[in-house]
DNA sequence: GTAGGGTTAG
């Protein structure tokens, strides 16, 4: 009985069914009802019910049982911590070898790595199934080489590789992103004649996807058989494409997988397509998930729920991200990190800081992203609260045991020198415990752009090149400086070092959705069909905002041409062009939703301030900041970006 | 007893 409500997902009727039982004395349940209670408990993390079937299971002797001891280390696992599953099983009358190599797969699930390795190098006998378990264990933890090293010393021993070791090499290399190391794992487990084994398959596709060498983990993709399950060989090749930027293929395959109708989309499959959705801003394919995630049951898997709410706030929807939150069943540390990181993304720094206080209030202890969050927060907060940033990153040494990275000095930094406080965040660089990393000098540069501080922007630049002389970034960043405060001939001589260096920026990308569909571009890019309407209609906008008091500020044109020339490049810049295909394609009256790959440059941002009155629209435009909701000529971000 | 795809920041 109990187990048939639970398979029929009644589990409150079952646990009370089994609460009952468990009252009286004289009754006990059978070793399978325990198991399936067991992994009901590990599905809902219900940590109490689940402690009170494991002492019934105790007192009727069938903890040893080999599907209840299962159950119970999954279960321990899943809600518990290493404690129990250490506890259990040094409970077991017999060590043997499955015992220890259950040991170390569960001090690597909960992350001691070194506990494990020990348990390892302690066991009186080992076998391949162990060294597959560690193997494995240091991949889930993110230790590529000792999982190589280990690796190395299995074939120097002449040990038996079977599939699990290859996908787990295959894994490791994944980790490390190394393109030419993969080419030799392929050859590898080519030669070791792997056959079709379906994990090993994924493990390749992801890999390559992981090493940039996109073609191969198509062609990998392409021989699947039609007729075989291939939810996790989509998924892979749909998150490759994401991590590759090509964000329309990934909503393309899933267009794919759809219509076709032989991949079922599961809760891994939506949590990375949703996250394609917030990534491109497509609302609509959203909602459209949202429903499929609801009709298929997922709401409850916080990894699609704490997906569906970033996609939200993303697209710029941070009522339905917030109900979203709330009708989530369990919340984790991600899901009070996105709803934070939401917040921020509109520059809400206020409602960001009310969100921590709830998370303080709740049973959730803030990591380190939550910090590097919410440090950010001081930048968006009504009032000038430097005094309690500075408090709040003080504190989280102090009180929350989290030790500050170069992460949370660069939020830091980047809180004073939003602030103007440009001084104070270099001393502080200077004075940090440990060698920062480049990401907290480009913090501080970032500042200097905003308040054109070239002085100690030209040091901070210096700190930078010569940590990552190979970012291109960096010039880019340098060269934005020189030109936002006018001092034009320096930037363009940065550029000519870049250029020198045989560097390319990043191309600039400005796109909008339409009728479900990317509509994307560069700068002065004439590759879309409506090309001709979207040129006359800008010329027109120009117009009228020129018109309006629209003054061009030609020192953003990073090329070295005459003065009349310089116009025209800065009139053509990808978010000017899609600004007006929006205007062109949406009825009067109706919002511009427009997304741009990097920050928006200062004219741009200054000519829809200007578009925002002459056609009386309300823009909202996401860049690498967050979101401007441009409005009667005001933007939310009030000019600092 | 060991293997494949997922969410937050920068």
């Amino acid at each position: 009985m109990i187990s048939s409500l639970v398979k029929e997902l009644k589990y409150e009727k079952a646990f009370e069914l089994f609460r009952d039982v468990n009252r009286d004395n004289g009754f006990t349940v059978d070793c399978f009802t325990i198991s399936t209670l067991l992994t009901a408990c590990s599905g809902c993390f219900a940590l109490m019910e689940g402690r009170a079937v494991h002492a019934h299971a105790i007192r009727a002797g069938f903890e040893t049982n080999l599907s209840v001891k299962n159950a119970l280390i999954g279960f321990y696992t899943k809600c518990g911590s290493i404690k129990d599953v250490a506890a259990l099983l040094e409970r077991m009358p017999v060590r043997d070898i499955i015992t220890w190599t259950e040991m170390i797969t569960a001090y690597m699930a909960f992350g001691y790595v070194d506990l494990a390795v020990e348990i390892f190098d302690k066991m009186p006998e080992k076998n391949c199934i162990s060294y597959n378990a560690l193997l494995a264990g240091f991949c889930k933890n993110g230790k590529a080489v000792e999982a190589l090293d280990l690796f190395v010393k299995m074939v120097e021993q002449g040990l038996v590789l079977t599939d699990f070791t290859l996908t787990s090499v295959v894994n490791a290399c994944g980790l490390l992103m190394e393109a030419e190391l993969s080419e030799q794992i392929y050859g590898f487990v080519t030669k070791c004649g792997f056959g079709s084994n379906a994990c090993i398959e994924a493990a390749l596709v992801d890999m390559w996807t992981r090493c940039g060498r996109m073609a191969d983990a198509e062609k990998m993709f392409h021989r699947w058989p039609s007729d075989k399950d291939g939810s996790i060989i989509w998924t892979s090749m749909l998150c490759g494409y994401a991590r590759n930027g090509q964000p329309e293929r990934a909503i393309s395959l899933f267009h794919l997988c759809q219509s076709e109708g032989r991949v079922v989309a599961d809760e891994v499959m939506l949590t990375s397509v949703l996250s394609v959705c917030g990534t491109l801003g497509f609302l609509e394919m959203g909602k459209q998930i949202h429903g499929l995630v609801l009709k298929t049951g997922f709401s409850s898997d916080v990894l699609v729920a704490n997906s569906l709410i970033n996609m939200y706030f993303k697209c710029g929807n941070i009522n339905n991200a917030i109900t979203t939150f709330h009708a989530t069943p369990l919340h984790d540390i991600v899901s009070w990190n996105t709803l934070i990181a939401g917040h921020l993304l509109h520059r809400q720094g206020d409602e960001a800081l009310a969100v921590w206080s709830r998370m303080e209030n709740s049973s959730i202890k803030p990591d380190a992203v939550s910090f590097a969050l919410i440090i950010s927060a001081y930048k968006y907060t009504n009032s000038n609260s430097v005094d309690s940033c500075r408090n709040l990153f003080l504190s989280m040494k102090a009180i929350y045991e989290i030790e500050p990275t170069s992460e949370h000095y660069a939020s830091l930094v980047g809180v004073l020198g939003y602030w103007g406080f440009l001084e104070e965040a270099e001393e502080i660089i200077n004075r940090m415990p440990f060698e920062p990393k480049a990401s907290v000098w480009r913090a501080l540069l970032d500042s200097c752009r905003i308040h054109s501080n070239t002085t100690i922007g030209k040091r901070v630049a210096k700190h930078i090149i010569s940590m990552e002389p190979q970012d291109p970034s960096t010039y880019v960043l340098v060269s934005n400086l020189y030109s936002a405060s006018g001092r034009w001939p320096n930037a363009e001589m940065v550029r000519e070092d870049m250029r020198g260096k045989g560097f390319q920026k990043h191309p600039s990308r400005s796109w909008i959705i339409h009728q479900n569909k990317v509509h994307s571009f560069y700068v002065r890019d004439k590759s879309h069909p409506q090309e001709k309407d979207i040129y006359s209609g800008l010329e027109i906008l120009i117009l009228e905002c020129l018109k309006a008091g629209y003054v061009p500020d030609t020192s953003f044109v990073l090329h070295e041409v005459e003065e009349h020339q310089k116009k025209d490049f800065l009139f053509y810049h990808s978010a000017k062009l899609a600004a007006t295909y929006g205007l062109l394609t949406t009825r009067h009256g109706q919002p511009i939703r427009i997304v741009k790959n990097i920050l928006i440059c200062g004219d741009c941002h200054s000519f829809l301030k200007y578009v925002s009155v002459v056609t009386r629209r309300e823009i909202f435009f996401r860049d690498a900041s967050g979101f401007h909701h441009i409005l009667n000529g005001q933007c939310s971000c009030k000019d600092y970006w």
